[in-house]
RNA sequence: UCCCCUGUAGCUCAGUCGGUAGAGCAGCGGACUGUUAAUCCGCCUGUCACAGGUUCGAGUCCUGUCGGGGGAGCCA
């Protein structure tokens, strides 16, 4: 008869008492009990908790299997599910039969039975997925994900692919990755200048900064659209806040204006927390006693409470006005430093706050120019800890506002042809915001290095495995 | 890219005033135990990041390079 192979959540619970099954996963640690058994705890990655497994001496290859078994060897094992007799666990595996499919040598595998330096599991990226910590992130990563989906799809929202290869420099600023098929030890040894027209796609090409404008022209057709994909950034910051590569969500919606997105972006990040402490609580109850303490009630409170709002301006009278000493000066027209940021966040809202309204000057090309003729309607989300987590805007709908803010820019016309049909044909208002995942991440978390929220981090300098 | 800190055993770290290295954990051996960061006893472990320099003598002081961290800028 063949045995139930169920995962070790499942086995934890309760009601899973009584049955006979089959675990799969790698061992975190073993004891001996001298009693004529051993304990084996094991863990298969979907729970962050062990399932402890009791293997008695009677098992045909205890002496010379069971009782070797370290941290990191793979088995098998069935047996029989009972509650526990020993406090730590409901329930443990009485083992009929442990078959080992993968040995750890105990002295070359990294990973040890006690707790290790985020900086170092660095270095074992392709291992550190088995300890508790990045098990928990990843699970609620993968949980946010899935949130991302649901809300938009709820919403009427269109999952969109927009291109990863581009040609366009979207927001006119950042540092971008080339995409060439180009021999470039040949064209260093050549001298010459490059001959675009020899390159796969007759042109200069760049790994994408934002979906943005592509996503526009789906949303002005399809309504709601998001795009969800891998974003790039070459720009050389060195932070617990950035990754060349990321992952970026985008909305984007026909007939929103800023106040549509504002809401939007304030009941999508709320979905996001609420299905993280709903579905995760076990890893949620590890960060807020491991990683972050009371990282729950910050959470708790952000869900409970309507985001705070304010205006640039608003801002910048209260910045201007308060006790707080800054390094950087604060006037109308300058953009906010991290520091001006935090004292918002952490010291005046206590919590979440979206600022709108900025000068049209520190804003991009594509922001739309509100009556005043000097401010945009952006929002930036700001939350405590991690910073700006959205930024977001109404689209410039009109020609002839949105061309001369491209003059202003001083981008070529001539490269945003399509994007401006979207205005000469059959124009709307739009609106939509850009969440940085790795941030959404970081803030649900607690963790502090934007690199051990993401499987494989890329920064400069840094692109192993 | 800039500023600051840092690099010593598999891991986390100590190492005083310059006199060629030590602790805990892990591992291994033993004892003990329905254990759960197990406990107790014993044993093993080093290109002191790398390259120069000062000095009778450098883990220690100086210079450079590389790696890591924190902060800033840029942003998500």
């Amino acid at each position: 008869m063949k045995t139930d192979w169920i995962r070790i959540v499942d086995a934890r619970a309760q009601d899973a008492v009584g049955k006979r099954c089959e675990i799969r996963g790698w061992v975190r640690t073993r004891r001996d009990s001298k009693g004529g058994f051993s304990f084996i705890e094991v863990n298969d990655g979907s729970s962050l908790g062990n399932l402890q497994i009791v293997a008695p001496a009677e098992l045909a290859n205890y002496a010379d299997e069971v009782q070797k078994l370290t941290a990191g060897c793979s088995v098998v094992i069935a047996g029989d599910l009972l509650e526990s007799p020993a406090k730590g666990q409901d329930t443990e595996l009485h083992a009929t039969s442990v078959r080992v499919l993968g040995w750890a040598d105990p002295d070359t595998y990294p990973l040890q039975k006690k707790r290790h330096s985020f900086e170092k599991l660095r270095e074992w990226a392709h291992l550190r997925p088995r300890t508790n910590t990045l098990g928990a992130v990843m699970r609620v990563r993968n949980q946010i994900c899935q949130s991302i989906h649901d809300f938009f799809h709820e919403n009427g929202f269109l999952y969109t692919h927009t291109p990863i290869i581009t040609a366009s420099d979207c927001e006119g600023a950042g540092e971008m990755f080339r995409v060439t098929s180009l021999d470039l030890e040949m064209l260093a040894k050549s001298g010459g200048p490059v001959k675009y027209e020899y390159d796969f796609f007759d042109k200069p090409t760049f790994l994408t900064v934002s979906g943005q404008l592509e996503g526009e022209t789906y949303a002005t057709a399809l309504g709601r659209i998001y795009t969800f994909g891998p974003t790039f950034r070459a720009e050389n910051s060195n932070t617990s806040r950035h990754l060349a590569e990321f992952w970026m969500v985008e909305p984007e919606a026909a007939f929103f204006d800023l106040a549509d997105a504002m809401k939007l972006a304030e009941d999508f990040l709320k979905r996001i927390f609420t299905d993280c402490l709903n579905h995760c609580d076990e890893d949620m109850q590890f960060f807020n006693k491991m990683i972050q303490k009371g990282v729950l009630d910050q959470i708790r409170s952000v869900i409970e409470r309507p985001f705070g709002h304010m205006t640039y301006t608003e801002a910048i009278k209260v910045l201007e006005t308060c006790d707080a000493k800054f390094d950087y000066p604060v006037s109308w027209g300058t953009d906010l430093q991290a520091e001006h940021e935090r004292y918002l966040t952490e010291h005046h809202v206590k919590g979440p706050v979206i600022l709108t309204d900025y000068p049209s000057s520190i804003k991009p090309f594509y922001m739309r120019v509100s009556d005043d003729g000097r401010t945009v309607a952006a929002m930036d989300v700001l939350v405590p800890g991690v910073g700006e987590i959205i930024g977001g805007s109404q689209r410039e709908e009109r020609l002839d506002v949105l061309t001369g803010r491209m003059e202003e820019a001083r981008l070529d016309k001539a490269d945003y042809g399509w994007y401006l049909d979207l205005r000469r044909f059959g124009t709307v208002p739009h609106a939509g915001f850009g969440l940085g995942l790795e941030r959404a991440v970081q803030y649900v978390t607690g963790m502090t290095n934007i690199r051990d929220v993401i499987p494989f981090p890329r920064t400069p300098g840094n692109a192993e495995f």
